[in-house]
Parts: C-alpha cells; structure tokens; sequence
DNA sequence: GCCTAAGTACACAGGTCTGTGTAACCAAAA
DNA sequence: TTTTGGTTACACAGACCTGTGTACTTAGGC
C-alpha cells in the first residue's frame, strides 16, 4: 500500500511524540481519517467541517477518503461510535470510583479541547430526524447511567436506579455548564453535590471537612 | 405599510386561536420573521436552517427578510435575545419556586416540541468562534443561578452561591438528558436530588414522602 | 518484470447557502 | 393626485458542499 507522505500530517507535538516513540504508529490509513474527522468534528461541528477540510488536513484526496467511508453519514456514525468508549470498572472501592468521576472531568474541562458531550452536541446540532444519531446517544447515556447503578449496587445503596440517575444529571449538567462557561469548577461544584446525595444514600463519602454545614443530618443507617 | 398576504402564514390551530380573538395580533414583520426563525432554529437547528426557507415558511420573499435583518448571524443574535426572557419572582414561598422550576421543566419536556436549551445547542453546533454567542449564552446561565442565589438567600442558607450552582447542575442535566431521551423523568429525578440538596442545606422542603402532591404544601409561617 | 491494490490529481455535476440588484407593485399619507 | 415606503418576483454572483468519474502513479507480491 502506498501511503502517499506529502508534508506535515502530523500537528507538530503530535510529530514529536511519534518520531520519540519506537513503532512510528503504523495507523491504518481508515484510523488516520477517523482521527482527523474526531478532532474536527468535535472542535468545530459536525455541519460546520466538509469532506474537503478533512481530506486537507491528512493530506490526502478527498477521493481517499470516499474509498473508505461511503458518505458523510457513515463517517459520521463511525466518528460516534469511536468516540463510545465503555467506562471501565477499576480495583478502588466502589465508592472511590463514583467520585473520581468528577476529578477526571475537571481535568477534562480543563484541557482547552474540551468541547461538551459529543452525543449530546451531535444530537443538538444533526436535529431529531437523525434516529442513527440519536440512538448512539441514547446508548452511550444508558452506559454511562448503568455503569453508575452498578457500582451503587455494590454499596448496597436501596434505590440504585434512581440515584445513579441523579448523578448522571450532575455528570451532563457539568458538562453543559462548562460548554459555555469553560469554567473546571463546574466539576467540583457537581462532585460536592455527588457526595451530599451519597452521604444521604448512606455512603461513607469521607469526612466532610471544607463544609461543617450547620444543619446537617446523619444518615440513615 | 402593504403586508402581502399570500396564503396561510399561520398553521390551523395558530389561525383558529387569532381568529377568535379580538385583534388579530397586529404583528410587526419583523416579530413575524423573529417568531418563525425561532420555532425553526430550534426545532432543527440554526445551521440547518436557512433564510429562504424562513422567509418561504412566512410568506415572504427573500429581500424583505434582509430589508429587516443585516445577515443571518443578525437574526441569531436577535432569536437568542427573544430567547432570554428573565424568570419572574412570585409571591410564593423561595422555596416552592424553586421546586417549582423542576415541574415546570418536566412539563416543557413532555411537550413534543421541547429540544434542550437553545443557549446550550447554539454554543455547540456554532463552535467556540462565536463570541456573541457565547456571550449571550453565559449570560443566560448565569442569570438563571443568580435567581437560584436569590431565592436561597432568602432561605438563609450559608452557601447560597454554591448550592445555586449545584441545582443549576440538576436544570442543565435533566435538559441535556432529556434532549437525548427524551424523558419527562429525567425533570423529577432533577427534583428529588434537589430536595435532598436543599434538606442537607437546612431548607424545609416537606416531609419524604414520595408524593404528597396535592394541597399538602404547609406554607412556613 | 508484471499485476494489483491503493492512492493522486483534477474536473465536474448538481445542490444549497448567503447576500445583492432591480424593476414593478401596492397602500396609505400628503 | 402624487409621493413615499415597504413589499414582491426574480435573477444572479460567489461560495461551499457532497459525491462521482477518470486517467495516472506507485509499492509490493507473484
């Protein structure tokens, strides 16, 4: 296969951190546009970038790029279904888990690429006609919201189901309060809220040392 | 003025409505236009949307749409601004507005042509170029936690500023949920977080009934 | 050395979009 | 009646978009 190498394809950090590493990446030139159409997508909008603004920024033709996605749609699904990554259970306690939840959307507000939830921009932007694109959206919130459930089943919380949607609330209202704000307190503000609903759930969350709060009830066995 | 009536401007039932009251709405053009534009930027999105079939969807022709707005981005900015109508403080009890909020956002979701918060899809789909809209837009978030503040300061609760923060997390949640869902549901979970928010604040917000519902609001004097 | 698979360059069809130019038209005010 | 201002119909420029057609080029396997 002949991958026609004709100028920078590579943003330059990007082109340092390959030529360090030992295997040059060897993508697939597919991954590549994926790639590209991701970053893309996600920064400016789906209507907003062409199949031309892709194929120039790999460097290739756009005629590369129809040999392996048929149509814009199919890219498009692809770019949502790459973008679907299962959250992945770790070793912590259960409860530990829940909360990092918020320390890595913080980090993730924090970065200056942090653009909202691809889903829920996709479905914003492609309109309710597109069921492909919601139906991806809906899964993807579904995930998110069971992979919440189960660990609260694993404390033992009595209505897993209700509370595990109420911090996927606190996850996306984050997430849209960031989009416009670009403010990583948001993350914060949503994990001391996660943490006043688990308490209530009867959650060891920790002791509660920045905020002795006045009024505050114990939690019912 | 010469208003060029050309056939249905106004679906049936709008029509019946006007029809049976007194004045029949003596609508500037502009209004027209800015009503129009609304319904369909946010039905099906702004970039999908484009000026001729606002204009085709009035009546009007083309020119007449630009003799009244500069440019599209103009009609934007002015649909976004008709957009941000401040709440309204009541008579009722701080409190009750503020969980009155969840209901009336469960009954906008369950209406068929509710489509997430316009602030938030406009930022998404017209990228973070847009500065006017982004502007807006935070304006708009930030209006609705100050009337949040507001309402909690006349609770007394210590950290109003960070709790009108907190439900404002739950608004936008249950709205972003809900886009993709669409799930009524997702508007009380938003509610029954909120009690438990405000409860650990020190806020009386009724016994934990599951649904008290009906005439069983104790006013708190 | 030849064949094949993959990529390139480039033109182009056909559509949509924003925005403008222009002459005619109509209603109501002067 | 004449003027004036808002409106219409319609054409069009110029950009951009998706998708296709075609002939050429190159690398690697046989």
């Amino acid at each position: 296969m002949y991958l026609g190498y004709k100028g920078p394809v590579l943003s330059s950090e990007q082109d340092a951190r390959y030529r360090m590493a030992p295997p040059p990446a060897p993508q697939t030139m597919k991954e590549r546009i994926l790639e590209t159409a991701d970053k893309l997508f996600y920064l400016q909008g789906i209507r907003a970038i062409g199949v031309d603004t892709i194929a120039a920024e790999i460097g290739i033709s756009k005629r590369t790029l129809y040999n392996h996605f048929p149509s814009k749609n199919a890219l498009i699904a692809a770019y949502l279904e790459r973008r679907f990554v299962h959250a992945r259970a770790s070793d912590k306690p259960p409860a530990e888990q829940i909360l990092a939840t918020f320390d890595s959307l913080e980090r993730r507000f924090a970065a200056k690429d942090f653009r909202g939830c691809p889903f829920v921009n996709a479905v914003a932007e492609l309109g309710p006609q597109d069921r492909a694109v919601k139906k991806i959206a809906i899964a993807f919130k579904e995930s998110r919201r069971v992979w919440f459930r189960d660990r609260l089943n694993e404390l033992g919380v009595a209505d897993a189901e209700a509370l595990a949607t109420q911090l996927v609330l606190l996850v996306d209202g984050s997430i849209a309060q960031d989009l416009v704000r670009d403010d990583p307190a948001m993350a914060r503000a949503a994990k001391e809220a996660a943490k006043v609903l688990l308490r209530n759930a009867g959650v060891d969350v920790g002791s509660d040392a920045k905020k002795p709060m006045k009024g505050s009830k114990r939690a019912p066995d």
